[in-house]
DNA sequence: CACTGCATGTAACCTGTTACATGATTTC
DNA sequence: GAAATCATGTAACAGGTTACATGCAGTG
């Protein structure tokens, strides 16, 4: 149901399904990406059930706009969720999955090649996280301490992507030197 | 498609549904859980497909057991998986989905309570790693360095999740100081 | 005889992805 | 007039969860 709280946290300012997905390209894509067909069709489903509000209003471009605002009982329902404690639900990655059978691909060159991949992938990542911290920076005064409220947990979400994909990134390079090491030896 | 795989590698030495379940809970938990309503019912698809193949076998204790092995071709398909490059999928964590929205909970000792609790779980996950690291170096000789090649990569795995789940657990408690810290200044 | 562990499964449901359909407005 | 962007949706499918059903064998 975390789709489903998302919405209502991303609509504590009004926004049409469209908006909604530019936000969640734009923001939440790191941690809960979603598809627009997904969107309209959870907003629908809130709405039936008290927890969103909609009107139509006129676009400036394009088609009629479905402007959705949280309710009184929406509001209530974020709360609930946010105030239940963290929700640490299950991983699902499937490059650990390959790293743990990889002993399958005989092949030195292949094994060393994977964790190569691996270390690339997590750098690119953590430099594009990183770049977007410093645009926060240049925008923000009083940016990383003396921040509005709200913009103090985005940067701490921000934070923890970095140092995930840090993490992530040294492994790789940890496993893949441990590899070469042992070959040339 | 990463169960099939999983299943797949698991597979190299022949199991029923049922031991397979008991593996995933103990070695596979951690990058991905899976239930046995899932697991049998993806068993008998990939032997449809060819790349597994069963026989039905006594049981020391309850029923018959039906006991799967690779096939060739299934062995080819996980090949193909392994040599295809990391297959690094999205991320979807609601704890940092409520952690983006905390604002949201007004109160400051609710918003601490969240972390603290973040910071438990991490850590208790962390030192659950930590146990089972302990137990693999006492079981293999020549721990942690000249390991055979399949425990090498299990090792790696599990390294893995150590320093995520520390990663995870730092960077919680550092967002409690900083909370702490604008309060009692 | 009840409980626990072994062992296999079905059915209903929920969530998320992919492909497709529709149509308006602006830009080249 | 074609392409890009705005904007909303439907339908089919794939993957995963939950609840339930069945039945054997050993233990207290």
């Amino acid at each position: 149901m975390s789709l489903d709280h998302l919405l209502l946290g991303a609509l504590r300012e009004p926004a049409s399904g469209y908006d909604l997905k530019a936000q969640f390209d734009a923001a939440f894509r790191y941690f809960w990406p979603a598809e627009l067909s997904q969107i309209y069709r959870t907003l629908r489903r809130l709405e039936d059930e008290g927890l969103l509000a909609s009107r139509a209003a006129p676009s400036e471009k394009g088609p009629e706009r479905r402007v959705y605002r949280i309710t009184k009982r929406g509001r209530t329902a974020l709360r609930r969720w946010l105030a239940a404690g963290p929700s640490v639900g299950d991983d699902r990655h499937a490059y650990v999955a390959q790293a743990f059978f990889l002993d399958e691909l005989a092949n030195p060159d292949a094994q060393e090649d994977f964790f190569r991949a691996l270390h690339d992938e997590f750098t690119a990542r953590h430099a594009a996280l990183e770049a977007t911290a410093k645009e926060w920076a240049a925008e923000d005064a009083g940016y990383p301490d003396r921040l509005p409220e709200a913009e103090r947990f985005r940067q701490f979400t921000l934070e923890l992507g970095i140092a995930k994909t840090e993490t992530i990134a040294r492994w790789a390079a940890s496993c893949l030197d441990r590899l070469t090491a042992g070959r040339t030896k």
